[in-house]
DNA sequence: CTTGGCACTCGGGAACACAGAGTGCTAGAG
DNA sequence: CTCTAGCACTCTGTGTTCCCGAGTGCCAAG
């Protein structure tokens, strides 16, 4: 049904279309791409894609715009995902090594994803639940408040004030903190929960509410911000592009952690580190807008999602290599710490 | 020279003009306002407004519309802050309790502003300079390399990798990190630079390179990360207003820390707690949008400032008496933690 | 199967007219 | 001296018409 040559135009397409943005006609195509064929032969592949459902026109008599089934199609056989320039590499590298601490290695990672694909960069903070508890603090606030201070492999660091239901001398909290950490540390983050469930029998009777409390704001904290975390910048690169639905709908998108989560997706569990492309109306919500994510992390656990996000009509090639270039090399920096 | 009714006439004028989006004529003008003066002396005063320059017309023989200063005046002399309905501060504060730490405190009050504005909000984190230490922590990660961590009384929480230049052992580590929390505890941020001065030379010899590395970090995290830290939200609210100086700019400033910080201004130190206003070409950058801020903080020592950012034409009167309130109600919420 | 020719279809821009809102000015009333 | 009424004038925005050109689909010939 679709033989070299209509692939060939299908790509000719693709690549004028996100080029120029303007429906692309059978002559421009047949002489810009040295297809050695005439236009009237481009007329009818086209016919023949369109009729496949790979290109429309917006209107009679224009020229054709790929369809989300024609990126698609583009994205999975007709392209190659292209490398950075060695200049690109170098930036990355060196903008990424300048990172003081994990807020700092995420915030600089999601500017530099927006400023070298030129779209609205998104990344999840790393998730807690692979990582393993480095260190856990108890620091008194005054007698009836502590502060709880969960420090991960990962660099991560969790604070929750707790009010204690009863005065605590502080001599208690600290023992409390070693028996903590002589217990947690280490562990994953997600055997916490068996880890500590006979603790308050262990420990002195008139310490039980205090344990006890102190004990269910750790959990929650494990829980509610499992993974919760995702900034997002470059908001600035939509402001040219003109999205089908809505450049409202785009930016209330983005300040809403729920749904980009869902557009960042799930790491698939068979291949992490694959690149993932949502196109147009495969994305859950927002269905006008492309997204491009893959999973990062040291080594083989994969601790979180970056990618970016933007209209469908966007250099799939190009964005995937940025993506894919800087999802390594800051999980070879988080691998470093 | 501007007589009762002429400021009459230019409070009509912004009301009208902020609430239509269109150049108000002097017909309109007399009809909506029972004004007792028919459009012919309308007319007249907009005549005198104009030579003022407190209003101008887009074009010969449209409606007038406010200008930068004209809007100044009415700020100034012509308004009252609005306050919020009971409703309205029911809501804050219920949303506003439900905050884990302080995190958790900036971006509910960054979101709450926004939604109830529905404009940009933008919220400073609290400054370290007016803190004090609650706790240092210096948490070993391997032989190489620890973690120190700052609290301070107001919650907020400052973590940094050191690389040691030397292996230390994990029991001249915690030496370490009692003698800087006796050292420190309770002192203000902006002492510790003082307090350390001469903490080398108070301990042995061999610690040295490595207090002096650790030292180096703390002085440095202290200035750095100073108020550094700004968050925004709602930004979806930019796609229905227009802005002279176009919308990607707007989206580029609140993306730029330093600019934010500029745009903010600086708590007049006479009265912090007080609402600053600027108005289009008042601003440093982004001459085409507005700014409501003000300094919110515990008690008598302003921490930080927050506010949000607008086109010129706005509800002032709402929109500072949203801010102030978010501003008194996060205070009082900082205040008791 | 490919190509050249040809008639057809729309979208978008230019030219134009026109209604409506708003103004400035002047002369008269209070 | 101030306010009002009336009037002529000036715009913008909108709707209409018209036409050009890009692009198509189809057909017949190579």
């Amino acid at each position: 049904m679709l033989d070299e040559r209509k692939l060939a135009v299908l790509r000719a397409i693709v690549e004028d279309y996100v080029s120029t943005n303007e429906p692309v006609g059978s002559k421009a195509l047949a002489d810009r791409h040295h297809l050695k064929v005439s236009p009237a032969t481009v007329r009818n592949d086209m016919a023949a894609l369109e009729e496949e459902g790979y290109i429309t026109q917006p209107h009679t008599s224009a020229g054709r715009v790929p369809t989300d089934k024609g990126y698609r199609l583009f994205v999975d056989r007709l392209s190659q995902v292209k490398p950075l320039s060695a200049a690109e590499r170098r930036a990355i590298e060196t903008f990424l090594a300048g990172a003081v601490d994990l807020d700092d290695v995420v915030t600089r990672t999601v500017r530099l994803l927006a400023q070298l694909t030129r779209q609205v960069a998104v990344v999840q903070y790393p998730t807690l639940t692979r990582s393993t508890v480095r260190h856990v603090e108890l620091v008194p606030l005054n007698d009836r408040r502590v502060m709880l201070v969960l420090i991960t492999n990962t660099g991560r660091v969790e604070q929750r004030v707790i009010e204690l239901p009863e005065v605590v001398a502080e001599a208690r909290i600290a023992n409390l903190r070693a028996v903590l950490n002589s217990c947690l540390d280490g562990c994953g983050l997600s055997s916490v929960p068996d880890l500590v469930a006979d603790l308050p029998e262990r420990l002195p009777g008139e310490d039980r509410p205090a344990v006890a409390t102190i004990l269910s704001v750790l959990l929650e904290t494990l829980v509610e911000r499992h993974d919760e975390k995702i900034v997002f910048a470059g908001a600035a690169n939509l402001a040219g592009a003109d999205f089908s639905t809505g450049l409202r709908d785009v930016l209330e998108a983005l300040e809403e952690q729920v749904v980009l989560m869902r557009l960042l997706g799930e790491t698939t569990s068979d291949t992490p580190a694959a690149l993932t492309v949502r196109i147009g109306s495969e994305n859950p919500y927002l269905r006008g807008t492309s997204v491009v994510a893959t999973g990062y992390g040291s080594g083989d656990n994969q601790l979180a999602r970056l990618g970016v996000l933007g209209p469908t009509r966007m250099d799939y090639p190009v964005t995937m290599g940025a993506v894919r270039a800087v999802a390594r090399y800051v999980s070879q920096i988080l691998a470093a710490s």
